[in-house]
RNA sequence: GCCCCUGUAGCUCAGUUGGAUAGAGCAGCGGCCUCCGGAGCCGCGUGCACCCGUUCGAGUCGGGUCAGGGGUACCA
């Protein structure tokens, strides 16, 4: 909590006699700058002293004395109103920045602890559609973010290599599949396969069969099935991590579905013995009626394992390997009946973590326009999506900046850039409408818009040509938007740290673009480099501190901040 | 049928624990310096789906209605 707000807590609840825990939960922040800094609402005393919560305001108002904090108390209607020492606010505020570097905004609050984040988690032999950018960049996001508050992270990615629709590949390949053509397009063949195969099903039903055979098969380990099945694996691993790497997203572990295989018995068994599992309609479930459940598959009536299964073996698995403060689901929200089932087994199974596992859902991302004009099938590639957002970002230069040293690297950091931010920017549990105009616009509430800023400032920083010091007149720092950054930047730590609690990585966004125009707007109006060296020198600092800020706050996104754009 | 999510301006979205006149961006129209980067800035807007309720106070909490999406035993 800042010291000003401290400050107002302890003025206030020597005159009040409320806790001061009851006070920190009712000052807040004004509409409007011009009210002041933080305010109290008086309307809990009301019923207290039984006065109307505008006499109360004036009287405490008129009791209360300013400090060397706090310089201005005042009531405005219902409300007392607190102006902080705008230098001392300032000065506290930019010094830490300066101190901090690119590092501001960590905290140690997660120091000793690991959080598991599982993500991405693509499945093989199908594109990588544009329908797995969320999860992909908000599990990276809150991969930065948790790590920035101390946390050790573990980035999971959760390969889709296993289940019955690799019974239905490895047949489909095995029918029509072409050996040269798949070299040559491992993916795009595969998804033809895929596609096909459930084309020719409606004719031929038997061949839903045949393919359960086969998966059933390559979980009992058959050569020809599991030869097939790692070739496919292979070839689709290498595509996706050019993807990964254009994005600039890693990862600590992949072990993909396949690899619980060998756990599944024992989870099995583990069931079993805690009189869970019972056999229903042919196939082996875990009741959950009496919890408002559907019942939880755990093994089909072929014998074949469920996804369910897996993904309970491998909760299991992550708290026996990394012993979790958090274990985290960056998953579609049309799965969150299937993680409520598995954590209710967990539970029942005895493990006290259950409860330590979380869905980070969020919603769909839909199509408008262009899905039915997509040649591939259905499906809207994120690679063309970004290959088509840098060609933008390319142009732009080509036309504002044609001098630009480095324009390939830039491009890639800006077109990039938009794309994860136009994602971040909206909150998890909306749903997405996919639309080119939007992603491709780099005006605005977006990434370039921010970079460009960010740019900005390093060219201010350039020009001023001196190093920057924190021995100014933090007095001088005095109009309105100047105020308001110093305040937006003080924010920032408690953001970040509130953006971790919630899993919402769309908060830093909009605190971004808050700074970003703020400043715009100051630079609009307010010459930064003149004549007056005091000023000067004050405003330099401010400068680098919100240059400081932004690029860490991009960062924390895994968004580049070039200097020059 | 039942369960979950969503419904704020023409479009896309903010609005942290209920609080002082509900905000941005885009698109449209009109402007901006002797220009520190115009990917910028300024101006133009009677909108919280609807109805009840709780409260001094509701976009925010509770109940109901309507609309859209998702899920609901052998896909993930």
């Amino acid at each position: 909590m800042s010291k000003f707000v401290e400050e107002i807590v302890g003025l206030i609840s020597k005159e009040t006699g409320l806790s001061k825990v009851e006070i920190t939960g009712l000052v807040e922040v004004p509409p409007d700058q011009k009210l002041g800094d933080y305010a109290f609402p008086c309307f809990v005393l009301s019923k207290k002293l039984k006065k109307a919560p505008n006499q109360i305001a004036g009287e405490l108002a008129l009791r209360l004395k300013a400090t060397d904090l706090i310089e201005e108390i005042s009531a405005v209607g219902p409300y007392v109103n607190f102006r902080v020492d705008r230098a001392k606010q300032a000065e506290l505020v930019l010094a830490r920045i300066f101190d901090e570097g690119d590092r501001y905004g960590s905290d140690e609050c997660g120091k000793g602890k690991t959080i598991v984040i599982d993500f991405s988690s693509p499945n093989i032999a199908k594109p990588f559609g544009i329908g797995h950018l969320r999860t992909t960049v908000i599990g990276n996001a809150l991969f930065r973010i948790f790590r920035r508050l101390g946390y050790e992270v573990v980035r999971i990615n959760h390969l889709g290599d296993w289940g019955t629709q690799f019974g239905k590949v490895i047949l489909a390949y095995k029918m029509w599949g072409d050996e040269e053509e798949f070299l040559k397009d491992p993916i795009a063949t595969l998804y033809d396969l895929y596609v096909r195969f459930h084309r020719e099903v409606d004719e031929e039903p038997g061949l839903e069969e045949e393919a359960r055979g086969w998966f059933k098969r390559l979980e009992d380990g058959d050569e020809e099935a599991t030869g097939l099945w790692k070739k496919f694996r292979d070839y689709s691993l290498r595509e996706f991590n050019r993807v990964y790497e254009m994005l600039d997203i890693g990862f600590d572990s992949c072990p993909g579905e396949s690899f619980y295989n060998e756990f599944m018995d024992q989870t099995i068994e583990q069931i079993e013995a805690k009189g869970l599992a019972e056999i229903s309609q042919d196939a082996l479930i875990v009741d959950l009626e009496q919890y408002d459940l559907p019942p939880c598959l755990l093994k089909k009536k072929d014998e074949a394992t469920l996804y369910a299964t897996r993904d309970i073996t491998a909760a299991i698995y992550r708290h026996d390997t990394y012993e979790f403060h958090k274990s985290l689901y960056v998953v579609g929200s049309a799965q969150s009946l299937h993680f409520r089932q598995v954590f209710k087994v967990l539970e029942l199974m005895g493990y006290k973590w259950a409860k330590d596992c979380v869905h980070v859902d969020f919603g769909w991302i839909k199509f408008r326009q262009e899905m039915m004009s997509t040649r591939k099938g259905n499906i809207v590639l994120l690679e063309d999506v970004l290959n088509k957002s840098i060609q933008l970002a390319r142009t732009i230069i080509e036309e504002k900046n044609p001098e630009l040293e480095n324009k390939e690297e830039v491009a890639k950091d800006v077109g990039i850039g938009a794309v994860i931010f136009a994602d971040l920017a909206t909150r998890r549990n909306k749903d997405i409408d996919f639309d080119w105009d939007q992603v491709l616009s780099f005006d605005g509430e977006t990434a370039p818009y921010v970079q460009y800023t960010h740019a900005r400032l390093c060219s201010l920083q350039r020009k001023y040509g001196r190093p920057v010091s924190i021995k100014i007149d933090y007095g001088a720092l005095s109009t309105d938007e100047e105020r308001a950054l110093l305040k937006l930047l003080e924010d920032f730590p408690r953001k970040v740290k509130f953006t971790g609690e919630a899993y919402e990585p769309a908060f830093i966004c909009s605190h971004l673009i808050d700074l970003c125009s703020t400043f715009n707007r100051f630079y609009q109006k307010q010459r930064i480099i003149t004549e007056d060296e005091d000023q000067t020198a004050a405003r330099m600092l401010l400068v680098r501190a919100l240059q400081v800020t932004i690029k860490s706050g991009l960062s924390l996104l895994g968004i580049k901040a070039p200097e020059r754009m």
